[in-house]
DNA sequence: ACCTGAACACCGTTCAAGT
DNA sequence: ACCTGAACACCGTTCAAGT
């Protein structure tokens, strides 16, 4: 829950996990998570080795990657708990984790992936998300403003599936489909909560 | 539009084709499309090179375990555009697709990146899909039964993405995507359409 | 006309040897 | 305590040599 035991290392050891992080954060960003770990141990100025001695395989990597952007996503979200209209909020987290999770090409898959597997060192960050998800859906239904039986796991499935729809088509064709998504599940309300452009043609 | 151009192969080559497509397929099936193809080969009982020779990259190889199952699917498309009401029709083949995208573990990403590819042995394969989609959702506006702009792009992004959710998230939960966002784009219009069990705890 | 398989390139991962 | 980089394994792809 807290901090990990992150023991204290000699100064060049802590410098070379630094600069190890930082590059791997730019080439993941340029080549996506199946990035060669080879270019980012040389761009780090160490060789391979350091990079395996420092992170065990490339799930822990991008794991200590994504472990402060993450602690920033959760606050952002218990935030939005209390700050925002339960739709709205919603609405919001939900475009908030899609941009997280199209960080790196790949990165969907590792979070999908995590979930499920208690292994990964992104599985608790995944469960945290499916939670706040469900503590958002609980706050919408409340007001009557979500319609159906969306879980957290549903958002979560189509958070992730969004992120991967912006690695493999156009870029707005990710944020379409959490539009439609969103405004199916959500119901015309109390409170206003448009996803898409205002179009009202509807009938009944 | 119709078969390719196959020119007549030797026999013995042609037989070596036919047990390379059965054993990629099985492969595939098993290990997804990323398998290594040096089994294929090894399976087939030919060298490395003799997969090479009728197939010049995995791509191809791909493409061409498709191609039938593709005739099928299109095959099945049209008819839906006739046999079944317009919503009902759309839905079955959305499903339809995701079925046949969810063959083998990677298969989504190729199709999805097949549509802007026109290099892709599978790109006229998406942009029929896309089209396929295009004519149900005309037949569904046609009687009312859709809302909102959606569009056949739209239809092929949920469906890969459906596709890509079943490869990493528990089984039911692409078919959960699927039913609440197909649920939200058809209304509720003269013929009944109920894409998930019946639950109409609604208001309004 | 087609097949073979050695050869090369590339990358992940380990570990004995260094400092 | 940490780093180095050679070494090994694995896989994609090519191509000269065979039939």
């Amino acid at each position: 829950m807290t901090e990990p035991p992150r023991r204290r290392l000699r100064a060049d050891a802590r410098r070379n996990r630094d600069r190890l992080l930082a590059e791997a954060d730019a080439v993941f960003r340029q080549e996506g998570t199946d990035a060669p770990l080879d270019s980012v141990a040389r761009r780090a100025g160490v060789a391979i080795g350091t990079l395996y001695g420092h992170f065990p395989n490339r799930r822990a990597l991008v794991g200590s990657l994504l472990r402060e952007r993450n602690q920033a996503l959760f606050q952002h979200g218990q935030e939005l708990l209390t700050s925002s209209p339960p739709a709205q909020a919603l609405i919001r987290w939900v475009y908030a984790v899609v941009e997280h999770a199209a960080a790196y090409q790949g990165l969907a898959a590792v979070l999908a992936d995590g979930l499920g597997d208690q292994e990964s060192e992104l599985h608790a960050s995944c469960v945290r998300m499916t939670d706040i998800s469900d503590q958002l859906i609980a706050n919408a239904r409340a007001v009557g403003a979500l319609r159906r039986d969306v879980t957290g796991a549903d958002i979560f499935a189509l958070m992730n599936a969004a992120a991967w729809t912006r690695e493999h088509l156009p870029l707005e064709q990710a944020d379409r489909l959490v539009a439609l998504t969103m405004d199916g599940m959500l119901t015309r309300a109390p409170n206003r909560n448009t996803t898409t452009k205002q179009d009202r043609s509807q009938n009944s």
